[in-house]
DNA sequence: CTGACTGCAAAATCTTTGCAAAGAC
DNA sequence: GTCTTTGCAAAGATTTTGCAGTCAG
């Protein structure tokens, strides 16, 4: 994993580069997703860091722009959930797809080579120009297949 | 491909198992939805089957509450846009992924044995009961890739 | 200084809900 | 008749936008 000095270097210069302003905010923003590795909702973010830093102020909307301008340089990465918006984490770990448990909305992620070439393979068939893929894998897990009495009670 | 009257068949009885009724508005809109193959949002359906059977009244949100019952009922399955809603299609045909155009918006599916496999492999490895899994390939189909200057003009 | 960034509140999207009237069985 | 379904409009949830003040460079 890259050393935040060294992510925190390269957001810089993405941000010089494009004539955009090194705020504390953004900062904050981006150092909270490299030390909270996992997928948040903008909100989340938004609470915790108004909870973390007590003294700086934060809007949502800056949440909002500043995940947008993250993801857009491949800092982060977002995973999304139909109507109940999106959650994003930190995209400098190596690609990676996501088993999601419709019981308890754990996440684990996964990387698989064979998939990786089938896609690649598959793109090809259709002169397709790839540029992303997401794959999602839902089921329920090992946990929630042991107690089975709280299947029925939530609900992703 | 199934038959409308079987597929109207299926879900009469579907109905009748768990005391809803048969109404106008949901046959029609598992007819559209029969009619026109391909993926639609919950407005495009609405505003269509307004137009097209004037002397009927629906409302959007009984469209709303009929594809989600048609969702549960695995006779229709949709696709995520993330923030930009989902997308509906009849749900009849063999399993299928998605390629997305980020350029002009076009869904091009695809079947692959070997992604299938990989699928249920890994949801193995995790012991995850899986219940289904979605794949999107995003990406510039080929007529984006030959137009070029409609490519920066739209985004998805 | 200048132009980008911010928070706020308002607006925009997409979807769901409450309710009284209408309809299925 | 009874209980579900409907359309409507209002409410929700999430995200975006307009704007005036603030701040980075």
């Amino acid at each position: 994993m890259i050393a935040y000095s060294l992510l925190l270097k390269k957001f810089k210069i993405l941000l010089k580069d494009n004539a955009l302003k090194f705020t504390k905010q953004r900062e904050l923003i981006l150092k909270f997703l490299y030390e909270n590795s996992g997928h948040h909702t903008p909100e989340e973010i938004y609470i915790l860091l108004k909870k973390s830093y007590p003294d700086i102020t934060i809007g949502i909307a800056t949440v909002y722009r500043t995940l947008t301008l993250l993801e857009e340089s491949d800092i982060v990465s977002s995973i999304s959930f139909g109507v109940q918006g999106k959650k994003y984490e930190i995209g400098l770990k190596k690609h990676h797809d996501h088993l999601i448990c419709t019981s308890c909305g754990k996440i684990i992620e996964f990387f698989d080579e064979t998939i990786e070439r089938q896609q690649e393979k598959i793109a090809k068939t259709f002169n397709f120009k790839m540029t992303g893929h997401t794959m999602k894998i839902v089921g329920i897990c090992e946990a929630c297949q042991k107690n089975k009495h709280q299947q029925t009670e939530e609900k992703l």
